[in-house]
DNA sequence: CACTTGACCTGTCCGC
DNA sequence: TGCGGACAGGTCAAGT
């Protein structure tokens, strides 16, 4: 499930793997994941740049067109270079390059020497191919909130955008890419326990310290994320086929049964917003303080 | 309009 | 061992 720092790595992967390099055919056995996997323009296309948006994935091409990108639940988007030369760091058991392709694989884009491979395992992610001048009007990028880790991420106005949804659960508003762009299950659950904010409050009746404490605490958790290559639930992989390391850093995500790492209380799976949600019962409560009941 | 639920998909796991 | 069903969770469309 790749969310913000995930995508982030991916991108950073690609931008050193891609840029400069041509696409010379493109293989697809899924029309749905890239409905203009057959567009000749793209045939000699190279990479100019690869940007990303909350979850979405901007590569730019030198023909005047983005391939939007968004790999959803399961998706994977994987650099293998034909002479098997290996980018980055870690031993090369530890990609799934040579592997590839597999079951999973849904399109191959040909470059002059190397394959970037398109796994999703679940086909729910998309490859949209888009000029350059409509990319501003993608309605995905048109009702997305401000990047949590970027300039436009203010306190009011994050706090105004909770009002908006005020009557939804702050997890469920947290999930929402209208309020900040780029968070997902893990990293909601993961910023609500630094916030010490119960998942199923309501998103307007947070106070002022409550407010501030999860406006800090967004950006935190995603940042740690990516300095630990984002984190490998199941399916993800950066670009090199590698997987992450942040949910050995996980404070709560898939943690229930284990200790608080500031309380030492039993944490608890529960469903919130219709997910799967992690938290902590004593720091994270629906009602009354919690002064006196540390243990 | 605000909010919730179901659809899109496949692999894995659990109970019988 | 096999089988049905629940579950995983990002986004959009449809429903309340």
């Amino acid at each position: 499930m790749p969310e913000l720092p995930e995508v982030e790595t991916v991108r950073r992967g690609l931008q050193e793997l891609l840029v400069g390099r041509r696409i010379s055919s493109i293989d697809c056995n899924w029309s749905k994941s890239f409905a203009a996997a057959g567009n000749q323009s793209l045939i000699g296309a190279a990479f100019r740049e690869i940007r990303r948006r909350g979850k979405l994935l901007m590569l730019e091409l030198d023909n005047e067109h983005t391939l939007l990108i968004h790999l959803k639940m399961t998706g994977q988007l994987v650099f293998v270079a034909d002479n098997g030369l290996r980018f980055g760091a870690g031993h090369p058991s530890d990609s799934l390059v040579d592997q590839l392709p597999d079951a999973s694989t849904r399109v191959i884009f040909f470059l002059d020497d190397a394959r970037l491979f398109f796994n999703d395992q679940r086909k729910f992610g998309r490859i949209q191919l888009v000029a350059n001048q409509e990319v501003p009007a993608d309605s995905f990028l048109q009702r997305l909130g401000p990047e949590p880790l970027g300039p436009d991420f203010s306190k009011a106005g994050f706090g105004k955008a909770l009002q908006r949804r005020s009557g939804t659960s702050i997890k469920a508003a947290l999930l929402d890419q209208s309020v900040v762009a780029g968070i997902g299950n893990i990293y909601a659950d993961e910023a609500l326990w630094k916030a010490r904010i119960h998942p199923d409050r309501r998103a307007g009746s947070l106070s002022p310290a409550e407010l501030g404490r999860l406006f800090k605490a967004i950006p935190e958790v995603l940042q740690l994320s990516i300095d630990h290559g984002g984190s490998s639930d199941r399916n993800y992989v950066n670009a090199e086929g590698k997987r992450g390391a942040y949910l050995d850093f996980a404070a709560v995500f898939r943690r229930q049964g284990q200790s608080c790492p500031r309380c030492q209380s039993i944490i608890v799976k529960t469903r919130v917003a219709g997910r799967g949600t992690h938290l902590c019962p004593n720091c994270q409560r629906l009602f009354g303080s919690t002064v006196g009941l540390k243990r």
